[in-house]
DNA sequence: TTGTTATTGCAAGTTAATTGCATTAATGGG
DNA sequence: CCCATTAATGCAATTAACTTGCAATAACAA
């Protein structure tokens, strides 16, 4: 599959295709989430963003419409929070997390293609799957 | 390895071991734990206990306690809330996780060996991770 | 430019889960 | 069996991550 990397520009014209209007407060979280290199909570990405408390909603509403077109990836943490990435669409894969820090390391391992037909076989349909690895990275230890 | 079915006996000398103590209320959320033969809410385990409203803060507690000492498991949902099981301890496996009534099945598929050496080489350290199959269960739809 | 419709701002609500602290109960040693 | 120790419980309050409702605003297409 050919993978297109991720900017402003490809961007705005996945929100056009998805008939997601293109707004200075989207512009401004998707220009937060291009300065990082790990995934980060809706506060952090507000606070990057440089938008005040009370905008913390409009952070989870972009980032609910960024999942909804594909570029944004959650990652459920051990806690039950969550952190966000910028992600090509269709680029599907895991990570390594750290507990503290939240750096990450991709996973190119995944078993969808096996847990797809075993979950045929039981009934089950439409399916999802979280798979996430937590640890101590280097620095934190 | 030795797999030891759980029951009432065998938790209290695991309680015992781990310097628990085994208390009325243990006992009760346990007995209403091995009703169950998917995995649970603490609220539903407290209904099932015949608790009142205000020991859902004990379930919670127990359930803690019972992670610790390996004879419970969590999954997390998808929308970062968490249901319980018993499971047997050193019995690690995964789930197929109906999103609607939280049916499960056995997921013997893991990818732990692999996991361990791809985060020791990434230096990771101190690692556990999750893997969890949400769908509809063929009841469901 | 204008009308339609999505987005936002603000305030309030929801809810799973946690915490502090005083009271009670289980356990082990004598 | 009793008592001292220490864990567990009960209650009330709190946390914190989201979510929702609704009125005001801004984007977009015609």
């Amino acid at each position: 599959m050919k993978r297109l990397k991720l900017n402003t520009q490809r961007i705005r014209s996945c929100l056009k295709e998805s008939h997601l209007r293109s707004t200075r407060k989207r512009e401004c979280i998707l220009e937060a989430l291009l300065t990082f290199d790990r995934p980060v909570s809706a506060e952090e990405l507000r606070d990057r963003a440089d938008l005040p408390k009370s905008d913390l909603v409009t952070v989870y509403r972009t980032i609910e419409a960024f999942l909804g077109i594909g570029i944004v990836q959650g990652i459920p943490l051990e806690d039950g929070k969550t952190i966000y990435e910028l992600t090509d669409p269709g680029d599907h894969h895991h990570h390594f997390v750290c507990r503290k820090c939240h750096k990450t390391e991709r996973l190119d391992l995944c078993l969808a293609g096996e847990l797809e037909k075993k979950a045929r076989k039981l009934g089950f349909s439409d399916i999802s799957h979280v798979m996430e690895v937590y640890g101590s990275c280097e620095d934190c230890n």
